[in-house]
DNA sequence: CGACCCATTGAGAGCATTCAACGCGTGTGG
DNA sequence: CCACACGCGTTGAATGCTCTCAATGGGTCG
């Protein structure tokens, strides 16, 4: 398809990547410098979405990963029985479009929860340069195999687990997610609503308001709005370890 | 590590892929023919593991993708709080230890829930073969994108269905893997036992009999022991589409 | 300022779990 | 070869969690 020669001339904009505030989390993260530059280059300036704008849609071809800079996205799939389900939700520094990979089509579509930039990659660039460098190309085998163990991993656990659970490994996640990228694990605004916290862990958003309620009383967080403070992370963490309920197998 | 040359001799055991009765589904599915030599070449000799016995630990460091030939495995993971679950099954044909490829470690115990016999691909060498060849790469890349997706929807809608559902939703899907590879889509043999089944669908045993006697009430599918006969695949297909449940919402 | 969406609260119903008991088949050890 | 233990599957009754339905108030957008 796209001629394959010289896809990276130095250009002033490059070493965009060493520059970005994200460089230690991001796709290129522990990156070699030439390599690192390589990724540079294929990075499209960032784009601005607004609120509510949707920057794939469900169906929409493959044609680049992106990484969030500021602001956050969710990814609803709408299903065969026109169910509206949200299906992930990304941070800054966080990889948009794995999923599309295999189907070479955007299987859900990407909302801009606020105000957000992100970082487009061209696929074919991309896999351009996999071509060139093993370290890039391992580290997108890692990006993607992350991802299946986790979700498959926390999903598994969900399905087995009480309202008041989920949402305890949802919070403990989230507030992971928050500390690893820099900012407090303990005060962090969410722009997901409760329909869509509720969707993503399957619940009713009633549902979700009153554990929401419950761990007010516990003192374990306190939500307002899409503000949340976790007063006891740790309380947090053992709900959310406490095999919330049922099933007593033993080892094979 | 390794040395880097000559991965691929002739050998005589090489093109074993190409005699295989699995070829065209299995990871050298649509593979030129000089590429599925390649792949051919790295892969070991099948190996025979009998009932419940492992194939690999949780937490075993990570050395081998495999594939299954005939029978069938189960991976169990051993969560912190000492929860045992069943969070995949394998088929022959599908690719086991995707999920092992970041952590470098397998995240779970791979165990042959009968007689069973998989081929064993040395990563380092698939590692080295992604290096020198696009489509091998590709090909990878595509195997483990296509979990990611396929896992992700299908946890995430089980989480707001009803046990009825959930199971109608299993039995469709394993029928379309049967399908797939050959065998009959309407009658098979499964051998993850009841508690499996519940284990992986977050449901426990009693619930997971209860739905299948249902089931035999309402002529959708007949199940004596580890035998499943399915009388009306559309009958399942409708009952797994009808939203099982709950959530009304509307379009971003 | 009105429409609409989101969040919250309450009451009732339904579904799945829990707990308990039983029959069956298999594998083990005497 | 047989007895026994054990895991698996099944069934029943009761509890409890979460959904459903409904109504209200607050915030936002047009």
């Amino acid at each position: 398809m796209t001629s394959k020669g010289k896809i990276y001339s130095r250009d002033p904009g490059a070493m965009r990547c060493l520059s970005c505030h994200l460089n230690s989390l991001c796709l290129s993260a522990d990156l070699p410098l030439e390599e690192m530059a390589q990724v540079s280059d294929i990075v499209r300036p960032a784009v601005t979405l607004g609120k509510r704008e949707v920057l794939r849609s469900q169906g929409a071809a493959f044609d680049s990963l992106f990484i969030v800079r500021t602001g956050s996205l969710k990814q609803v799939v709408v299903t065969d029985s026109d169910e509206y389900l949200v299906t992930a939700f990304y941070l800054p520094a966080e990889l948009i479009g794995l999923d599309a990979i295999a189907q070479c089509v955007f299987p859900g579509t990407f909302v801009a929860l606020e105000t957000t930039t992100v970082c487009e990659i061209p696929f074919d660039l991309l896999d351009q340069l996999c071509d060139l460098s093993t370290v890039v190309r391992r580290r997108c085998q890692q990006c993607l195999s992350h991802e299946i163990f986790d979700e498959r991993l926390k999903l598994h656990l969900l399905l087995c687990r009480t309202a008041e659970v989920r949402l305890a490994c949802f919070f403990e996640a989230v507030s992971e997610r928050f500390r690893l990228r820099g900012y407090s694990p303990h005060h962090f605004r969410l722009a997901l609503s409760r329909s869509d916290i509720a969707s993503y862990l399957g619940l009713t958003p009633e549902t979700v308001g009153r554990v929401l309620v419950s761990y007010q009383r516990q003192s374990l967080l306190i939500a307002h709005g899409s503000e949340y403070r976790i007063l006891d992370l740790e309380g947090l963490k053992s709900l959310a370890a406490a095999n919330g309920r049922r099933h007593r197998h033993r080892e094979a």
